[in-house]
DNA sequence: TATTCCGATAGTGAC
DNA sequence: GTCACTATCGGAATGAG
């Protein structure tokens, strides 16, 4: 088996492995391995149809005991299920009353949740992830620009029923809002293509993440291509978000209570 | 003063440093700190004028004192007192007779002598270099090209007096060989300035060290740019060439008695 | 874009 | 192309019998 299977044994075994978080006959969610911010999770769907897809196809297909619409539906459960699971941990862990909902809300509006364009690992996983990208396995530049451009697909964007998510405000109509959840989550990410490239090369989703400028996710900064300018940056917003909050900043540690 | 300049110190104050070997009133010959090979040493004319020329041009003009070629004859003179002083070490270190005619030829012929295209040291600088390139020194690309490319001007084609240096074989006449030494010196270098580069980078000497691939001055392997391995072959090279001597190889240190 | 190892490439600063 | 330091960029292997 290659290293392309790394999740499999999740999928086959989620009762015999530390890093599981859940797991039912639908899906498994693990603490990622490597965790790219404070709290990194994946969503892995255990149908072995659906395990094999690409993320730009699975909702835009039927399977053999589901439509494409009821697999992103209930995917997207797992989904906030797994955001409630990173939200409850980092209540504990930052100290936060329950009742404090600005700060709640705010921790939501931290997380992203979706899809690489062009995954490394063949299971289909679905990436929930904190936005601070302050890591020691953030390592170098197509780390980051893997969350952080339009390589990555944030999940509401592949809802395969038409919405107004690709509207701008002047085509935005009334009807249009009938499926969405009312959540007060922000998926988006810094999807600038607009940096200046030759066409051909823009296109593809390998140079995006190699081309694109390293771009801060909180204050836009522009680092160019300097990553370790960049992680020192990032850290500091770290520490600017979340001094705010009762607890030694050495003990957050990524995918760690 | 910048390090340009560093080897001015062994200009102004010869007699105060280890490593100058000899020195009188024109020059100054050191050991090179940084050798590329088993013996590097440089010659260090100490006239004023003459240290700030620039090798393509030092001896196509005249002096307060001497004509550019009275020069080129006069450096040519301590350029060969170098090369005799390396002979003289190797014959030492390596125990070998001094009636032993065809070794001694052999050293000859693995010595060159000659000029960077561009250097960085701004005083002028005769590099009389053994050809092994087997050294800790020795540790990029550009180190190696620089002497094994056409980026090292060998010391004989600059002469300014036109001689049959740049004529092929059809070309020469028997009036040519006036002025040559007849001593059976070799100090061609790998000019291989027809690797496959635009034509506008070629031309330039700092894509010549930068974009030329690592042949093998022993055997012209092509190493591409694969500079580790070259260093392995060079050293595999220099332990087949010199293990006929009668001496331990690990004692054979870069510009070390 | 899974990681890790190794090495090639590139920029800087040096008083 | 001086050196030495740091960092970025780039390829290859990775399994299992």
């Amino acid at each position: 088996m290659s290293f392309r299977y790394a999740l499999q044994k999740y999928i086959d075994h989620p009762e015999n492995h530390e890093e599981v978080l859940f797991y039912d006959d639908n899906v498994t969610i693990i603490k990622d391995l490597f965790p790219k911010s404070l709290r990194h999770y994946l969503v892995l769907p255990r149908n072995k149809q659906v395990s094999r897809q690409h993320p730009q196809e699975v909702f835009n297909r039927d399977y053999d005991d589901f439509t494409g619409q009821q697999l992103y539906n209930q995917l997207q459960n797992y989904c906030e299920k797994a955001k409630d699971m990173i939200i409850e941990d980092l209540i504990k862990v930052l100290n936060i009353c329950n009742d404090d909902i600005e700060k709640i809300a705010d921790l939501k509006n931290f997380i992203q949740v979706g899809f690489h364009t062009i995954p490394s690992l063949s299971n289909l996983h679905i990436h929930v992830i904190t936005k601070d990208f302050n890591s020691p396995k953030m390592k170098h530049k197509k780390h980051y620009n893997s969350f952080t451009t339009s390589f990555f697909i944030n999940y509401k964007d592949l809802n395969p029923k038409p919405t107004n998510n690709h509207l701008d405000d002047s085509q935005k109509t009334e009807y249009s809002d009938d499926d969405n959840d009312s959540q007060n989550t922000d998926y988006s990410t810094n999807n600038n293509n607009s940096q200046t490239c030759s066409p051909d090369t823009s296109l593809n989703p390998e140079n995006i993440i190699k081309n694109s400028r390293l771009i801060c996710t909180y204050c836009s900064k522009d680092f160019q291509f300097k990553f370790k300018n960049l992680k020192t940056h990032l850290q500091l917003e770290f520490v600017t978000k979340f001094k705010r909050f009762n607890v030694d900043l050495n003990k957050l540690t990524p995918n760690q209570s």
